[in-house]
RNA sequence: GGGCGGUUAGCUCAGUUGGUUAGAGCGUCAGUAUCACACACUGAAGGUCACAGGUUCGAGUCCUGUACCGCCCA
């Protein structure tokens, strides 16, 4: 065996073994409960970051833990078509070769969307594997594929019959940029430095008389089509049925009262955009105003802008704000910060515009998943997370479905040109259901990447058929997400899996969270700061990357990644890698040993690190069911280096140097045990060590450590006295090496101690403070010392025994007496030129300012030197 | 505006029913080529657990308030 770790090789032979032997995919047996992980989908848009790293560390550990536990464990891979953002990839490779979709047309762009899937899908699942994720690769499923498409077309079509789906005139959000339609998830507000401006109104007929209104986007002037005011406003009395006269396009509108309007908003007269803004949408509902859309797609001004028409939104709102100031219109403007809309995809500011899309009314589907949570059967960790779900989708608001993209779900509606009905269906249809005419045509657009996404947990497992997979599989075990699509994708995945099943996709949504850079700061392309996880892999090896990302984390908080942290994996992974290798090398000259323990002969030492093994595992269980999978690594790695490795190899070699080979089976028992409990979260170095040692063990007779059991805590194995015993000993070891190095002793010097216990079994491990303290001779005795501090003998009190220590032993009294006089007299003379010299006023007044200070500082360090002299000289 | 989270060693973070002297990794300092490991070993230094009150025999942990940072929703 080398003498470092080696991962490369190791990595990729476990992998092709295991995918070989076939254990990722499981055994169906109806006998027993499945545990199943439905990947959430990484986007077709090109690589993993660490996010993804993150996600499938945390999910691998599950599954491995749950498969070595017996339970048939399924993890379902997939991949998510991600509408929006895959073809925005596309669209740029496309605008590299000077083309666009258009110029393509939608068959070939659909066409190259698929080349490039492809490409996408080889990079990573070839990502993944790196990684060691052992989901069923039999079972890789496609948001785009056969049966998801199946899938939402059924899914549309039965909401659309109950009146779920619906098409109306609502103000969505328009990415001018992306060209489409967002639901107000994607659009993400910021607050932006803007101004409001203060325009007034004539009053139709009526001379010298306004009505001032406040707005941040004086372009939507244009399409006003009423004042507002409160009705309870006793500065407007009299006003609402009066009409006023629009600047630019010199329409007139009138003055309406409806109680939204705020009295302490600008002026309390507002203008109302009906198609420009949802609030004036509403107003306009209720006061039956029409509405008047300004804006081209491209967001150039449309003809209902008069004057204006073909500017850019800004530039329009430039030539408004110059033609009012002329018009002495503009009566003042004041800086005010508001939050804009941007798009998520592209951080275009988009713009909320009336438009004819498809909608989801979403709030019959959202009762019965409030219930679900509500009442425990779907459980949300962190918990914290619940009331978040729970006041999103106790205040849910109809969801956009309808985009205005090539790459996804054509929506399944047809249009007939003769009666003007739709026809909705499953199957493509030929005819319109209606009048039976041939002529029709599917609706242009797609739907919402999310839309097949939140059938995800079913749709994957066959529905709509009723298949032996979704029968089995269904509900599935745990959901782990980013917190960060909570209401995107979770809630809808729990709103779509009830309606289409009866049933909840998942028992237990277990959210993580961001992995950031090493400066706290979000991980994005623009920013240059994201670490690509392969390259890790490369440099630290697998199991270390995925150590790096999950320990010492917190369910649901951010982590930061860091050198630092991959060094500390890989630093693991070496030093679990060379105690192997003394424990084989060992065996190798032992005979013939197994890990198989026999009940008595062991020692306490033995006892002791079996007791701490066992409680250590099953303290790793408990955390674990917890979901707390950092804690519970933390727990593995420091039974694994700082017992096992700094305390039991150390005593154990003790009895090996002298050709006792009686803790050789302890060794490989222990660091067997040990390499099962840690494989689901280094599962490569774990398996190349447990193929090293596996003729050493009888039990567990499995081919692979990924399929051998999962360690179970031995209650019979909790020794509390051994425990107590071997800390008592290492207390005293490490109380001699700290006086040791306090007095800084040679290493090859011996030094002599006198151990006082009560503890009559202390006695029994006198070889191993030798070794160990490098002390000796060592003698207990009972009681209490005789000797005081101060008697040229160093007193160390400790919790269960006293140590004392003759200096004498530790160096050589006289001399080290005669060496402090020698430095003793030096320094105080230095001392004294120093003192001399700072009183010295021509020093002081003609050397220079830095000089005198660093004499100063001199005679500081001197004098701290003389207090550690005199106090060294004092204890001798 | 509403809600959530954070504030613990120089840095990054654990600390889950309130219970010895608050831990880890990294970093720092001192020492060590000891025959598993220098990707290591040994030892040390380093904390008013943000602040102010309260509950309790006992609070990093529970309650109230304040400040700062971050996130989500509107």
């Amino acid at each position: 065996m080398p003498k470092a770790y080696e991962p490369g090789r190791a990595e990729e032979r476990w992998y092709k073994f295991w995918m070989e032997k076939g254990y990722f995919t499981p055994k169906i047996d109806k006998k027993k409960k499945p545990f199943v992980i439905t990947m959430p989908p990484p986007n077709v848009t090109g690589e993993l970051h660490s996010g993804h790293a993150l996600e499938m560390a945390l999910q691998d550990s599950m599954i491995r833990w749950h498969r070595m536990k017996g339970e048939p464990t399924l993890w379902l891979p997939g991949l998510d078509h991600a509408a929006i953002a895959a073809q925005v990839v596309v669209e740029r490779q496309l605008a590299k070769e000077g083309i666009d979709r258009h110029k393509l047309g939608r068959e070939k762009f659909l066409e190259r969307m698929y080349k490039w899937v492809d490409a996408c899908r080889d990079t990573i699942t070839n990502q993944f594997t790196k990684l060691g994720v052992s989901c069923d690769w039999t079972r890789l499923r496609f948001t785009m594929d056969e049966v998801s498409t199946r899938a939402v077309r059924t899914t549309f079509k039965n909401l659309y019959d109950k009146g779920l789906i619906y098409r109306g005139e609502r103000i969505i959000n328009w990415c001018p940029r992306c060209g489409t339609a967002l639901s107000d998830l994607e659009v993400e507000h910021i607050d932006l430095n803007g101004h409001l401006w203060y325009v007034r109104y004539p009053v139709v007929g009526e001379k010298d008389k306004y009505i001032t209104v406040a707005t941040t986007r004086p372009e939507t002037i244009l399409g006003d089509t009423a004042v507002a005011i409160n009705p309870k406003d006793k500065r407007f009395r009299g006003m609402a049925g009066k009409k006023v006269v629009l600047p630019g396009v010199n329409r007139e509108i009138p003055i309406v009262a409806d109680e939204i309007v705020s009295m302490e908003f600008g002026t309390g007269a507002v203008k109302v955009t009906p198609a420009h803004d949802p609030v004036d949408f509403e107003i306009a509902q209720r006061q039956k105003l029409p509405l008047i859309n300004i804006l081209n797609s491209d967001v150039t001004m449309n003809e209902n802008a008069g004057p204006y028409k073909g500017m850019d939104r800004y530039e329009c709102r430039k030539a408004i704000i110059a033609d009012l100031e002329k018009s002495g219109q503009l009566v003042k403007t004041e800086d005010y910060s508001h939050a804009v809309g941007h798009c998520d995809r592209c951080g275009t500011v988009v713009e909320p515009i009336a438009s004819q899309q498809w909608f989801v009314k979403v709030a019959p589907l959202a009762k019965p998943a409030i219930e679900v949570v509500n009442n425990g059967r779907i459980t949300i960790l962190p918990e914290r997370f619940t009331k978040v779900y729970l006041n999103w989708m106790e205040n849910i608001r109809d969801w956009c479905i309808s985009r205005q993209l090539w790459w996804g779900h054509r929506i399944p509606i047809w249009y007939c040109k003769d009666c003007n009905e739709m026809t909705v269906a499953i199957e493509t249809p030929t005819a319109c259901a209606k009048c039976g005419s041939k002529n029709i045509e599917q609706d242009p657009d797609t739907l919402d990447t999310w839309f097949s996404s939140g059938l995800w947990p079913h749709s994957t497992l066959g529905w709509p058929d009723d298949t032996e997979d979704l029968r089995y599989f269904y509900p599935t075990s745990v959901m782990n997400p980013g917190y960060e699509i909570l209401f995107f994708w979770v809630a809808r995945m729990i709103m779509l899996g009830i309606e289409n099943t009866g049933e909840i996709p998942f028992h237990t949504v277990f959210l993580h969270g961001l992995i950031r850079d090493d400066k706290g700061v979000k991980m994005s392309k623009t920013k240059g700061n994201v670490i690509d996880p392969l390259g890790i892999v490369n440099k630290y090896g697998a199991d270390a990357t995925r150590m790096a990302l999950t320990t010492g984390t917190s369910p649901g908080n951010d982590s930061r990644l860091s050198v630092e942290k991959m060094e500390a994996g890989r630093n693991f992974a070496n030093k679990l890698w060379n105690a192997a290798r003394f424990v084989i090398r060992s065996l190798e000259a032992g005979g013939d040993v197994t890990n198989e323990i026999e009940g008595d002969g062991l020692k306490t030492e033995d006892r002791w690190i079996l007791s701490r093994l066992n409680k250590t595992t099953g303290e790793v269980t408990r955390l674990m069911d917890e979901f707390q999978f950092g804690e519970a690594q933390r727990q593995i790695h420091d039974f694994i280096w700082g017992e096992y490795c700094d305390w039991y190899i150390e005593i154990a070699k003790i009895r090996l140097q002298s050709n006792d080979t009686s803790p050789l089976p302890v060794l490989v028992h222990v660091l067997e045990k040990s390499l099962r409990l840690l494989h689901p979260y280094m599962p490569f170095i774990t398996e190349e060590l447990w193929q090293h040692l596996r003729k050493y063990i009888k039990e567990p007779k499995a081919e692979s450590i990924m399929i051998a059991e999962y360690p179970k805590a031995d209650e019979k194995r909790f020794d509390g006295k051994a425990e107590k015993e071997i800390e008592s000993v290492a207390e005293i070891i490490r109380s001699i090496r700290n006086a040791r190095a306090q007095y800084k002793v040679d290493m090859t010097r011996w030094i002599e101690s006198k151990i006082y216990s009560n503890q009559a079994t202390i006695s029994s491990y006198a070889e191993a403070i030798t070794s160990l303290g490098r002390t000796r001779p060592v003698t207990f005795l009972k009681g209490e010392p005789g000797e005081k501090a101060g008697d040229n003998t160093l007193v160390i009190p400790l919790a269960r025994a006293t140590v004392v220590i003759p200096m004498a032993s530790m160096f050589d009294v006289e001399a080290e007496r005669k060496r402090l006089e020698k430095d003793l007299a030096e320094t105080q003379a230095e001392v004294k030129r120093l003192e001399a010299r700072l009183k010295d006023k021509a020093f002081l007044t003609k050397a220079p300012a830095a000089v005198v200070e660093k004499e100063k500082n001199k005679l500081y360090t001197l004098n701290e030197k003389l207090e550690k002299l005199k106090q060294q000289q004092s204890r001798l």
